[in-house]
DNA sequence: AATGAATGAGCCTTCATTCAT
DNA sequence: AATGAATGAAGGCTCATTCAT
């Protein structure tokens, strides 16, 4: 029985670790296929397999949840986005890099959600709005806000970010609608809406 | 003291118009308020102060009244947006008559049914999801797809249709958050970032 | 405007002679497809086409359409039952006479009803425990027991009518659930059913 | 003390058989005062006196309580009516045991109903058509067709059964009212009448 | 901790009945 | 009288949440 605990991985940390994850990726799921506000406690529990009580032993409602998974997005987004705003050296890059990071970000999501079904399942209808993409959005915001604020030749970073989250949550949502997904595609034409508008980077 | 009738006006009839608009503007501003999902026949239903049963007496379900709002909605806006394209000899200016008329509309709208409410009250949460919005921006889609289909410098109609839709809904929510809500300056951007982009009018 | 009127038939005696008539009759179809029970005063209101308050013009609730059907049923039935009764000379005579009035009255009511709709729709549900059978069933026990009461060979009258109720009730049954409704047949073995028993009239 | 759990019995398990049969008692019950067709799921759970809910923790609707009621009844009278059937040698004997075991049946349910409610309560409404009942008929319908069926001297062995039950079903009414209950010779009519009908068994 | 049955608020809808027109 | 909209009580059912085991 004995046991070197470096962490405390003992078996009741690890079952709870477990759950608060089963949970966590019920949610998702659930969220990811109803929509948040469809969605409820219920269909959480049941997609875990857990017993209805349980939940409350981790989350005191489905709010809870969704802020946990906000973060969670948050925390796997928000890396990467900086990551790409300490390479990029001007707007254009970083555009690029962010609306490229948020679109595979996108593209994944939606994979791995369709991996985990049947082919031929009638395709059930997706909702977008889960919480975890309201928080990569904020994210976001935040850094174009900042970024935008030391470009002196804009005057209102709040409509230049409102502008780019729109395009990006448009076009991302039409990339997914098509198939296969062309990220690349979708990339190129949002970074070039955001940069160059309709008259296209040839400025014609 | 003979009289053409041209409406039914009898008591009835007045009672009955008054009733379907009360639900119909209860019905608006419930969407408005909870989001169309979390809107519950209920909710609308408390707000108008009818009896539980006279709601039926009028939609058989919440997708009805919603239907209605929808045509409501876009039976105001399409004349609006048809005049302009009529008027409009290029896509600047029929981006921006289109895009002015949608914010002007957004504005009113917002008007109306702040004024519905004494000023004391606790702001409410809004969602943009209202059935009306939905259908405006339909309508909208499908004339920028129409119109972008002519076009021949550009492949995508439908991802520029959700590029401008995009930057119109999310600048749009911004405008409205600001007080007091600056319609052209919010089209003055909008314009320019659907034609432009970031880089501006002057190309620089 | 001259008018001899021998009874009370001016035009609104008329229309409410006519109301009243709908009232009964619509009931009675609805009585007969759904059942007394799962009928509702709706259902009958529908299928008058009368507006939802005429109904309470004429009738105060469910119930009392009930009884006037009755009524109606008992009055139509009962003066078969005694032409019968008085024909008859002997037991046997008078029972063959009972049932064959009472089965003929079963398949004509049922065929009443079936020609009323088109031959292919799906065969709805029908439930023979309207009022009018009731209140026919009762005529039938009076006159039963009235005349067990004076055979003196069987001290019950009680339980005698309600065999032959029994049987009439279930072989009357059986026989609306075959085609063609062999009303002869049905009548001659409820009779010697009730006259002799499974041992049959040979007495064998 | 080891012990072996043959059943479960833990104080959870005991609730819920007792909540599980509280419903079937309370349908039972409601079923016999109301009707079948009367009664509401609300009823059972008012009669229960549980939570709303609670009822659908154990079935999802009044059909399914029905047929556990049916199950129930057949379960609980088909055991005694293939013993009858095996002893019996005859028509008679069988037809005899058959009737005996119903209306013993039939007085137990009754005396077993009666006896949880308090005597001055008024006497409510009693409808013979529980799902129960329903199930106990069908039973013996079954064993008459197939009996009768190898009976070459009648032709009609659904004719026979329908004309039994139907005695059956309104010589027991007919006994339930009076008091006391006299099953003795209810049975002894009922089989005299379904043998030899009026004329009884001397032929006379 | 985990379990899962119990709870009761709340939703949708239909119905009988009233009453102003 | 006839009309038909308004009313609110019920009924079927689901859900979030609690709590005894």
């Amino acid at each position: 029985m004995s046991q070197v605990a470096y962490l405390p991985v003992g078996k009741r940390e690890q079952t709870k670790a477990q759950n608060r994850l089963a949970i966590l990726d019920a949610a998702r799921e659930v969220f990811g296929e109803l929509g948040y506000d469809n969605a409820t406690v219920r269909d959480i529990i049941r997609r875990t397999g857990l017993a209805a009580g349980t939940f409350y032993n981790y989350y005191r409602s489905k709010e809870e949840v969704a802020t946990a998974l906000s973060d969670d997005g948050a925390r796997r987004f928000a890396p990467i986005l900086k990551a790409e705003r300490a390479k990029a050296t001007d707007w254009e890059s970083f555009v690029r890099a962010a609306i490229s990071a948020y679109f595979n970000f996108l593209a994944d999501e939606h994979k791995n959600w369709m991996a985990r079904r049947p082919v031929d399942e009638p395709h059930p209808h997706i909702h977008g709005e889960t919480p975890e993409m309201q928080a990569v959005f904020a994210e976001v915001r935040d850094c174009i806000v900042e970024q935008a604020a030391g470009d002196p030749s804009h005057a209102d970073p709040d409509y230049i970010a409102a502008a780019c989250i729109g395009i990006a949550r448009e076009v991302g949502d039409k990339m997914l609608a098509r198939r296969p997904f062309d990220v690349g595609g979708a990339t190129e034409f949002a970074v070039s809406m955001i940069l160059f508008g309709l008259r296209g980077p040839s400025g014609a």
